[in-house]
DNA sequence: CAAATGACGTAGC
DNA sequence: TGCTACGCCATTT
């Protein structure tokens, strides 16, 4: 399985994460079958075109953060944009037992 | 080709 | 609850 094809799979996974709802990069690598590449999954996004309309921002990490300097501008874009969602930030940290998308 | 890197995760203390 | 170590693995140096 090329890693090309691994990156499409991950893509597909968190178009289908619905607003309103997160899931974090390890749950996304066990959904594409592949448990042990959560930071796979970060640098998928991370090479992602910027106009691209992946809905990035829904995916965080497992302990609720948002994975970027805290304060920092794409923290803070991020922030906005799952706010706008409906998805509320407790201090630093959203409550995955309430948001995590779980299928 | 060895070593460092990173939008991560878990275990242990 | 917080911090440190380690594991992980495709990519980049």
């Amino acid at each position: 399985m090329s890693s090309d094809e691994l990156k499409q799979r991950i893509i597909l996974i968190i178009g289908a994460i619905p607003p309103g709802s997160v899931s974090t990069y390890g749950t996304i690598a066990k959904m594409a079958g592949i448990p042990t590449h959560a930071r796979f999954v970060g640098s998928v996004l991370r090479n992602l075109p910027t106009g691209s309309r992946i809905p990035w921002h829904r995916v965080i990490n497992g302990r609720g953060e948002i994975s970027f300097p805290y304060g920092s501008e794409k923290w803070q874009t991020q922030k906005d944009i799952l706010e706008s969602e409906g998805v509320l930030l407790m201090g630093d940290k959203v409550r995955l037992k309430q948001y995590l998308w779980q299928p």
